[in-house]
DNA sequence: CTCATTATGTGACAATTGTCCTTTGTCTTG
DNA sequence: CAAGACAAAGGACAATTGTCACATAATGAG
């Protein structure tokens, strides 16, 4: 099962067996069941998951109390509350699974002594982390300059298989629209 | 001038100076002109720009001709194409300047050569793209929960002056609302 | 200083999207 | 098997936002 963690490390950096032990032994696996929250707002965010199978969703209420997805994340994705995990605060998300979940989850102390310890795990993180930058500016540039339409075909590319697994109501939630909206889009024959 | 990017580096670690003599030796220094263009989609992004002074704005063009600005830079910030400068493609995004301004720019290379001949300057890196993964996430966050007068309010908090600087068609082209509906909200009385 | 250009505000109208409601079909659970 | 919960589609209407047009103010070049 933690063969996952290390493909996913070996994409960036070869490890020994050795090397590999030592790094997972800073992770702890978590099992979570359908429903169940991985992080509540307002709690402390001590970790960042790799989600090993299943499928969970980062989200936010607004004042209207509309919510709003920020993420989906499936097998070999990462899902936290990185604001609130990377400064130590408290957490404006919620974190929760959409199907039973396993993860390995790492806490920032943990993080932070493998890059202390290990240059080629401070380089994984520095490569990952850049990856994740870039994704993000994407994720802005899909946001700013896209209509609905186009961020509708931008994550059904993103995540093949998505629209099998949760309900349109979510998916128009991830998009910022309602689900009406969304309804009249897919049916749409252009 | 350069004593800017020291100060700058040093809010994460302290360097000797031959050490931050040597860090300087890998950016070049480059002044440009007001409306003068730093990046155009489809170039090479070959540099990530540390702002000395003045102000620049990466933008982009949609299907329909419309510009979306992403980002606006001023003192101390960086700017680029972050996904063509790290992944070493051709430029999505146009970076231009809306004042004169002076930047210190550094390319991937030298980049990549400093964090492996550094062990200070790959944690500065590192620490520093964390930072601007978790800035991005605040701006996706701030993109699908806030409407556009709790976005604008974001704005002027998070770049105090900038409504003295620039149009108003700008600030709009940021929030991604026309000009008319930015004039409307901000003449509003509530 | 003058003239042209750009920036800004506002009204009228169109287009888009949200909200509310009903209907239908599917799945779950006792 | 039946009842309830959930998901999805579509109609009617309201609210928001974009587009176009025009007037005025501010700015900049020569």
């Amino acid at each position: 099962m933690s063969e996952k963690l290390r493909q996913h490390i070996e994409e960036i950096i070869k490890l020994t067996d050795e090397e590999f032990e030592y790094v997972l032994s800073h992770f702890t696996y978590r099992r979570f069941l359908k429903n169940q929250y991985v992080i509540q707002n307002g709690d402390y965010a001590k970790y960042d998951y790799f989600v090993l199978n299943g499928l969970l969703k980062s989200w936010q209420i607004d004042e209207k109390g509309k919510s709003h997805i920020v993420l989906f994340a499936t097998e070999n994705w990462w899902i936290s509350d990185p604001q609130a995990y990377h400064n130590q605060s408290n957490a404006i998300l919620n974190v929760d699974c959409l199907e039973d979940s396993e993860t390995l989850s790492i806490s920032l102390e943990n993080r932070e002594k493998l890059c202390a310890e290990m240059r080629k795990m401070e380089y994984f993180f520095r490569k990952k982390t850049t990856a994740g930058y870039v994704a993000s500016q994407k994720r802005i540039l899909s946001l700013i300059s896209y209509n609905a339409k186009q961020r509708y075909e931008y994550l059904i590319q993103q995540y093949p298989g998505l629209l099998q697994r949760v309900p349109k109501s979510l998916i128009a939630s991830y998009l910022g629209i309602s689900r009406e909206t969304l309804s009249r889009l897919t049916s749409q024959r252009p």
